[in-house]
DNA sequence: CGGTCGCCGTGACAAAAGTCATCGGCACGC
DNA sequence: GCGTGCCGATGACTTTTGTCACGGCGACCG
């Protein structure tokens, strides 16, 4: 028992909203936030309901979305370990605003609201923390609405390209290849618009010989070309 | 000159991430915020720019927006008295995420981010404050994206007629009577699409017995009729 | 008064987005 | 092996969105 509690403090301690907390604050919350895994697919909360807590990363992935009416999703996070979820409806009262899954296996550490309120005014330093990952999260967000309001889909497809072409690309002897992380489905819901379009796209870039496309690998033949695409864009 | 001091005070209570500083605290940040003045249209401060502080809302009303490189913007929020703009990259360090300008006369007071950091410090029931505050933009951005990934605008032009109705319609015999507030290329601006799209849907809700229209004037003769074009929408 | 400017409405058009249906491949389980 | 389900590609079509160009109106100014 007590060797999973100094588990649970040294994951709290890889938190950004909770470094710089001494050792005992740390021991004090591991004993009293509670574990929960989830397997792929798995719900962690769905968007209205009542707020309890917040959720740790330990292990796995989250993916934070809104759905519609209609069946389709927008993602507005994928959140790694070290990062937190649901910090903001902690503090406003109000439901959660959007709906949380884990991607892959997950572990999670749940913190109830009391708890991380009473946390915060005893240590105005994590307060301080919570806003600047906040700040990280309302920047993405507006990013989103940029993209959405003002780009295609074309547009925002050739940016994905270029970011995973940034993150994973491998450069090879034709250009930089790099390997489609997700379903043509999810990177549809990423982007916010639908499968087909995705799908079309794609073949699009390929025919304009921008990119070969070989199941879920693509490789950029000329990522000047596919960035021009971006400032094409007004 | 105490005078203008205490002013400043009492302006600073009733702002909703001061409430509950005592008086003595409140004049103490009075005395470190700079009063600045802005004309309709004048801008307060730019995307990308570096953080200086936050401005708080004694009078007027302020439009925060992102603007494409093609002249489009977009508006995230309009703040009127007793909000305040920009507390977040206060604590992330980052630049101003989007722009700011005056919608009317305005009168603002400028706080540093150096005084407001020692402020939350010294006051942690602030930083939870600025937590709520910031709680409630994230959930208005949020819906925002899900507005602009899943619905047309013909629903989000419905969308703002029946919030319109809602707070300042008037009823009369043939239904309720709005004013727009705003030209049609604000409303654009506003509802994330352009002028003659405003405009024509606007025509289109008339030629369908939807509403009619005077000028700025419209009535909206069947509410429900409108609202289920919401629902309509998947 | 005449000019300029900002705003509105509209027609004509082009491009993008989305829907629907169909087909083929691949994996998994029984 | 064979059904079932998920995924990807694609054609055909509709709807929506956006662009360009124009004309009209009213305010305001010199």
């Amino acid at each position: 028992m007590a060797e999973i509690r100094v588990d649970h403090a040294q994951t709290l301690a890889k938190v950004q909203i909770f470094s710089g907390l001494t050792e005992s604050e740390l021991a004090f919350l591991a004993q009293r936030s509670v574990p929960r895994r989830f397997s792929p697919g798995e719900t962690v909360f769905s968007e209205g309901e009542p707020c309890a807590g917040l959720y740790v990363v330990e292990s796995g992935h989250l993916r934070i979305f809104k759905s519609s009416a209609g069946g389709r999703e927008q993602v507005l996070s994928i959140d790694g370990p070290g990062s937190s979820v649901a910090e903001l409806p902690v503090f406003d009262g109000g439901n959660y605003p959007a709906s949380v899954t884990a991607v892959d296996d997950a572990t999670l550490l749940f913190v109830s609201k009391q708890d991380f309120q009473a946390l915060c005014l005893a240590h105005p330093q994590v307060a301080l923390k919570v806003l600047r990952v906040v700040g990280a999260r309302l920047r993405r967000l507006v990013g989103i609405i940029e993209e959405l309001s003002f780009t295609t889909v074309r547009h925002r497809l050739a940016s994905f390209l270029l970011r995973l072409a940034r993150t994973e690309g491998k450069r090879t002897a034709d250009g930089v290849e790099v390997t489609l992380p997700v379903s043509n489905q999810e990177l549809a819901s990423q982007i916010g618009t639908v499968r087909e379009l995705v799908s079309r796209n794609l073949s699009r870039f390929q025919s304009e010989g921008l990119v070969s496309i070989d199941g879920r690998s693509v490789i950029i033949h000329d990522l000047k070309a596919l960035e021009a695409e971006l400032r094409s864009a007004e």
